[in-house]
DNA sequence: CTGAAAGCGCTTACAG
DNA sequence: CTGAAAGCGCTTACAG
């Protein structure tokens, strides 16, 4: 025993030690009708006993239906996605479904391979969490292919689909008109140029300012949205100009590396220069940092995410929905 | 067409188009010899043309192997397992394996329906990234049914399988020594109790204490790896005994919690209560925080544990296999 | 070099 | 109320 060798009990080992057949052991796990209460009680008593579990790879392949789902995660440095995808897997779970979990490149770079090797699994669903434009012919023929999917956070301007996120643009737009007070000199640290988050939080910081009467510094507007590049931008940025006022940062990750840079550089925050980020990951309201940010219900936006999907996967072919869940300012100390 | 109903396209189909049966086609995608050359060309062509992918269910089912694993993370309200889940799903899909990942309660309670979920779907292999003591009988079964798992992170005492982690308690005694310096009132803010990982952190530093000649205070030393967690003991603690020297804690999140109480009462840190943490969390080095506390090569012992697991579903049944990677204690700002 | 057949572990009409 | 048969999509001995 014990030899690596499969230990699986199969439905016909049940039946076998009832002595019916396979069938009959099917009916009577499955709750069909045609099996006495009596003799039903018996397979299932012996089913326990032997430990038998039905084989999802042999359902999946009759039924043509997994229960399965895949979710597309980008490099997990920024501590935005695995929260998303605890509110999927969650919300999976509830629902029975498992959750494969395949990792694209930064920003949602290379989404083809990983979509493949889902769909070559047959998951029924797809959700994604970073898509950029050039995913669209891939996401075509998804469609075409009848694979329901869904996206998260991201979406493609004028590429419809179930999207569950925030309105990042008026969240944006209130943060910035709230912490922008009397403050001139105000840059704006946004994230991948396509990523339709990035662009919506960078457009309404800009509104805001445009409000205001005021037009943002022209510097390190497009970046990764890391730490290091929130470093690199707010360097090359003190470098040219000094302290200024505020930095506008596309998330609290930036806006981290922005507050390295204040640090190594003496500048006071807020009173040299203000900072903001976006998304109130957990550290940001730590007691040194008080982050000034956005708070974004991630997981929740994994668990809705999750409800629209399941929905499309029992057959609902309506319009794409649109889930736009609540956000919260949150001032704090460094604006 | 795009009706939701399945547009795969299947071995036969492809047979179909090229004038062979399914077994042909197999044989030539497969790279079997018995094809003639020109016809693997001409079957290759036509598969790729059509969109061909073997359905890993039927090739699972058939073949009794499936390529996947499955992991097991523990509520992510700790940012230490999505940076282990990033090394493990990195490591997998460089071998062409998938990853199911189930999520378990928080601290690791309750597994098994986890466990039962992943194993129905034939996983070849399962990795625990959060054991306790009472996961034993569950293991055992696992064992006897033939399924490889391997251990990330915490272990079982008394209970032997691969497993890949760092040393915590010369960590935690190296870390605590290191900063002990003068301090005399010293706490202990642990993790739960049969946490391994936990129970070697602790040990260490009262280890370092020790051989110091000193105690640690008795209060909070069990508690949940949460920065709730750290400010309900921290206030306690305060309570009890004003601002103590030292707080050693469990992990970073932990040491946050710590920091937020500090912060509320006007404690400075270092200089009124000196503070470490445990991981070295992408937040730890921020500017304002500047945590000292050790640094845990997360995405390494992800990537390792999958490494040694892949060996067992190879079928290697040797010794269970340790891996100790190296640590290294970062001493910033905080103690 | 190619084809027909069995079988992985299930479910579900269809007969009895 | 129960059983025999077909089939989901593959792979692999086994004949030809």
């Amino acid at each position: 025993m014990s030899n690596g060798a499969s230990k699986r009990v199969t439905q016909r080992d049940v039946a076998r030690a009832v002595g019916v057949t396979p069938a009959t052991v099917s009916y009577a796990l499955n709750g069909l009708p045609g099996v006495s209460d009596e003799l039903r009680e018996r397979i299932k008593a012996v089913a326990d006993e032997m430990g038998f579990r039905p084989s999802r790879l042999a359902v999946g392949l009759r039924l043509g239906r997994t229960n399965t789902l895949g979710l597309l995660l980008p490099d997990v440095a920024n501590p935005f996605y695995p929260e998303l995808a605890s509110g999927v897997i969650e919300g999976a779970s509830a629902e029975g479904m498992q959750v494969f979990v395949a990792q694209v490149g930064l920003d949602g770079r290379d989404h083809a391979p990983a979509v493949s090797a889902l769909v070559d699994s047959h998951c029924e669903g797809l959700l994604f969490t970073a898509v950029l434009p050039h995913d669209i012919p891939m996401l075509a023929d998804l469609r075409a292919r009848g694979v329901p999917f869904g996206f998260i956070n991201r979406r493609i301007e004028g590429f419809d689909a179930d999207w569950v996120g925030i309105d990042d643009f008026a969240a944006a737009k209130e943060l910035t008109s709230l912490v922008l007070e009397g403050r001139q000199r105000v840059a704006v640290f946004g994230g991948p140029e396509r990523s339709s988050v990035s662009a919506g939080r960078a457009a309404g910081a800009r509104a805001a300012l445009a409000a205001a009467g005021r037009t943002p510094l022209p510097d390190g507007m497009v970046g990764d949205l890391t730490r290091e590049s929130g470093v690199e931008r707010a360097r090359a940025l003190f470098d040219a100009r000094g302290p200024v006022d505020l930095v506008v940062c596309g998330n609290d990750v930036i806006a981290l590396g922005v507050m390295d840079v204040c640090h190594e550089r003496g500048f006071a925050v807020p009173d040299d220069v203000a900072v903001t980020g976006f998304d109130d990951m957990s550290f940001a309201s730590a007691g040194p940092l008080r982050l000034t940010t956005v708070e974004v219900p991630r997981q929740e936006m994994g668990r809705q995410a999750v409800a629209s999907l399941r929905r499309r996967m029992l057959g609902f072919t309506g319009e794409p929905q649109v889930v736009e869940l609540p956000y919260t300012v949150r001032r704090r100390n460094t604006a």
